[in-house]
DNA sequence: CTTATGTCAGGGATACTGACATGT
DNA sequence: CACATGTCAGTAACCCTGACATAA
């Protein structure tokens, strides 16, 4: 479950608005979302950061280092978090045929089905913004609009130096 | 500063892009860039989580409750915050004329001046994602884009119900 | 031996729940 | 008394640092 409570009070508007609150709530309004429902389907022991394995795990199997890197935390945390999705029956690991000291974590079945779960749930979500967006009167993506923005972002120096 | 570090790693893609992912981690990346740029501009003891008090703070000063009810979050963790940052200087509390039960909570002069900069470096870091938004030929404002996404979002049962 | 992988132990920062004191 | 505001205490979830075991 996310740390962040699932308060029943009307979203409050922030005083300042500035493209960078936006983001930061729209974000977290979309994992909250995707959490509930992935409640709402009986997946009540999936927590927000677990978002952190099933969007960087490859289908043929991953190493905890690698999943550690792709998500920007420690193979610590990472071990962590595999660990417990691990006896919830979602993952599972194997040791690396081509590689004696690592093991490849892969999604089980049960694994799989979340995931595409989530991606549907995801899907509809955001639907919701393609709805206002072109209610708006624009005709965009969600895709095309923040990616710019990540690349940007992660190419300025101050971030990785 | 941010729970998460700065680590010096390129930033690797995640392997299931969507719409959300790309949400989560340039809102990430901005909070982290600006937390750095407010490290550099001397404000060492500013960290990611204080940005919920700055963003939802009234010039005339605002309740505590207020301040927790906006934020989304209890007004015991919201008190935390705002004791840590009237220490070091950057709000002070001020008993309500209008209620002798509350007090208000007011930036300082130094808080006032911590958030102008705030906003200036916010406005640098959009300008880098503006430069990427239109050199793919779009030309339109992220708050924009943005703003109808966060009111779908927000409108939905799910999220507070 | 050096390097990469992973585990174990402990701790720090954040935000929660519950209980309570105070003032209207 | 009921209610709103705010504090104190304890805890949970998340992620970090440091130390170490193992295998290539």
């Amino acid at each position: 479950m996310s740390r962040r409570s699932m308060t029943s009070a009307p979203p409050p508007p922030p005083r300042i608005v500035t493209g960078l609150t936006l983001m930061r709530h729209s974000a977290q309004l979309m994992v909250d979302e995707l959490v509930a429902r992935l409640h709402a389907a009986g997946y009540t022991d999936i927590t927000a950061s677990h978002q952190a394995v099933f969007e960087n795990i490859d289908r043929d199997g991953t190493r905890l280092t690698t999943l550690a890197q792709r998500s920007r935390m420690t193979h610590q945390a990472m071990g962590e978090l595999v660990h417990t999705l691990e006896r919830a029956g979602y993952l599972e690991r194997r040791p690396d045929p081509a590689d004696g000291r690592a093991r490849l974590i892969r999604l089980t079945g049960r694994g799989q089905v979340l995931v595409r779960q989530a991606l549907h749930d995801i899907r509809e979500i955001e639907a919701a913004w393609r709805a206002q967006f072109q209610a708006a009167g624009h005709n965009i993506d969600l895709k095309t609009l923040v990616e710019p923005a990540l690349l940007a972002l992660s190419q300025h120096p101050a971030v990785h130096a």
